[in-house]
DNA sequence: GTCGTCTTTGAAAGCGTTTTCAGAAAACGT
DNA sequence: ACGTTTTCTGAAAACGCTTTCAAAGACGAC
């Protein structure tokens, strides 16, 4: 690798005046200017990124973790964070917890290790106090998480919100046997959005008993399952909400094996809105988690002077989507 | 921050000891090394990764450039990468080229600026000998390409023959009259594809003008449009082959919309199997790309000794993935 | 007690930059 | 022609670490 020396020696200049032109800090004669940029050119010099960290005391690198790469969602996140990062010259680092504490614990060292500018973080498995922690007096953006202690550096989804509207829209269509189909691991994505379709059930007058909760794993197949017992133990639902897309596309499998016409005979709704969901069949109707926006906005509360941020907001509100999958209830005709 | 001066300080050594004792290079006495573990404990000391790459000319970290990270065909390569990179102890430093020329080559040399130890490139839009130009000699694996130069870099697909597989297998279930649609785009992949497919097309007795194709943007919209054209301008046709998963998710909608029953009077197949395709309806029958696999074996190639990998394939070959949305032709009863 | 051999240690150089500092050269006013 | 600014430049220090080098001790053998 040619160095800033090499440059220097083939321009017949000192290295303070290569770097100089490098950075443009301060005025050089044209005559060395050129000549250092010719030498450069030749070289085909890059500067060493490392070595420019080290002395600035700033990497440029832009630290991100989220549970896994493969799953849409956080590809969404991802996206956006690395849009608005180019946009501010800074380069992404991601890791994936794989919502595991171990994992997720040293890949926020790892991050931290090399002293990355900033991080954005999506931890699910971490507790609150571990994180904080861990992030020390760190540039922290925490997504999809709320920590009072660090507020003004969080931004989150309102869950219960998002719940409550899938629920209300499912009520409004006519239907009042409507099942849950949820994960059975207890984060609180889960409890809230919960939360929030049994407050809209209450509120409608239906007693807690008579919602009908199955929990499985978080993955298509959970949702197919969860799906399946849910259907055979309650065989009077006209309508199940799923926690979320992915759950709902194995819950769309199971209805469609029992041959039901969809959505005319059943219906079903999402939450998340992602990548997934609009080409599912019927082509799901769900509440947009506006994740891509977040990422987005994780970066700008990162690189953007505090006085120009303060209006905007921290939780994000849920949008109901209509696509298909979603009727108006008539009695079954199975 | 603290930094080795203020460790070795407080354990009163020197700072090569305290070196020392945090890389094992050397012995160090008891005594010492147990100081220093001490107040790097009580100090939070955690080892300047920067500092460490510069004087060490090794980063550990692994570039890695994709076309999009919302895209789950990219999310399996990226979590593939991270899951070997992680076990060879390297951090993965991600970026999107998004097919675009300038943005590839951007991105290209950012990593190489950051000094990354090795790259793993998938990249549409940069010429091979402009590729070449740029990583210089670099350790670098060019995945989803086969560029002869340095085809012992390189980890590609046989994309001819997944084509012709999947020609081959609607041929098998009885289907003669079978569209195509593609990507409006001029890639290898689009090309080779299209070539294996109409291979086997002639090789079973097909004229090349009997080879309905249709061409518009690789997504999902993109595959409802040509379908759409496809449909109208050839209503004789009982199967569909898309270029990709994604493309086919659209040519489903566009069947779908015609209250088509699939399979039963028509048979649609991706190539990919991507995590999208097993949600759909009905669940699509495809030709795998073992992408996930690539970027383990991608990995491995660059911290692995040569010597161990001497026998391991570079091109890799497609698998047909048998679900639902393709059945034995049966005359239409429109 | 002296010598040679090992073990353990600190000083110092170096990794490739940026930036401070002070000196040299040029430009200016008188 | 002389002092005073101003502009430009190179030497050197610093960033936080690893590693080489040589010196200092410890130890046993004679």
């Amino acid at each position: 690798m040619t160095t800033i020396k090499d440059v220097a020696e083939r321009a017949r200049v000192s290295i303070s005046t290569v770097s100089r032109v490098l950075t443009g800090s301060t005025r050089v004669a044209d005559v060395k200017s050129e000549a250092v940029r010719k030498a450069m050119a030749e070289l085909n010099y890059q500067p060493n990124a490392v070595a420019r960290a080290l002395v600035g005391q700033r990497t440029g690198m832009l630290g991100l973790m989220v549970n896994s790469f493969a799953d849409p969602f956080f590809g969404a996140l991802m996206s956006g964070v690395e849009q608005e990062a180019r946009l501010h010259g800074m380069q992404v680092i991601a890791t994936e917890g794989h919502h595991d504490r171990e994992r997720e614990r040293d890949a926020l060292c790892s991050l931290l290790a090399r002293r990355c500018d900033a991080l954005i973080i999506h931890a699910l498995s971490l507790s609150d106090t571990e994180l904080l922690e861990l992030i020390g007096d760190n540039i922290v953006v925490v997504v999809n998480r709320h920590i009072p202690a660090i507020e003004d550096r969080c931004l989150w989804f309102d869950n219960f919100q998002a719940g409550y509207m899938a629920a209300r829209h499912l009520l409004e269509c006519g239907h009042s046997q409507i099942g849950w189909i949820g994960r059975n691991e207890d984060i609180p994505d889960n409890r809230n959005r919960l939360a929030g379709f049994t407050a809209a059930m209450v509120e409608h007058g239906l007693m807690l008993d008579d919602i009908a909760v199955e929990l499985a794993p978080g993955t298509a197949a959970g949702g197919y399952q969860a799906a399946c017992r849910l259907l055979s133990k309650h065989p009077k639902l006209s309508a199940i909400q799923a926690y979320n897309d992915v759950m709902a596309g194995g819950c769309l499998r199971a209805l469609h094996e029992r041959n039901l016409r969809l959505p005319e005979e059943f219906s079903v709704m999402g939450i998340d809105d992602v990548y997934l969901s609009e080409y599912l069949y019927p082509q799901l109707t769900t509440i947009r988690y506006p994740i891509e926006t977040i990422g987005q906005r994780a970066v700008q509360m990162i690189c953007t002077p505090c006085d120009q941020l303060r209006s905007l907001e921290s939780c994000f509100q849920p949008t109901l989507i209509e696509r298909v999958s979603v009727s108006q209830f008539s009695p079954r005709t199975r």
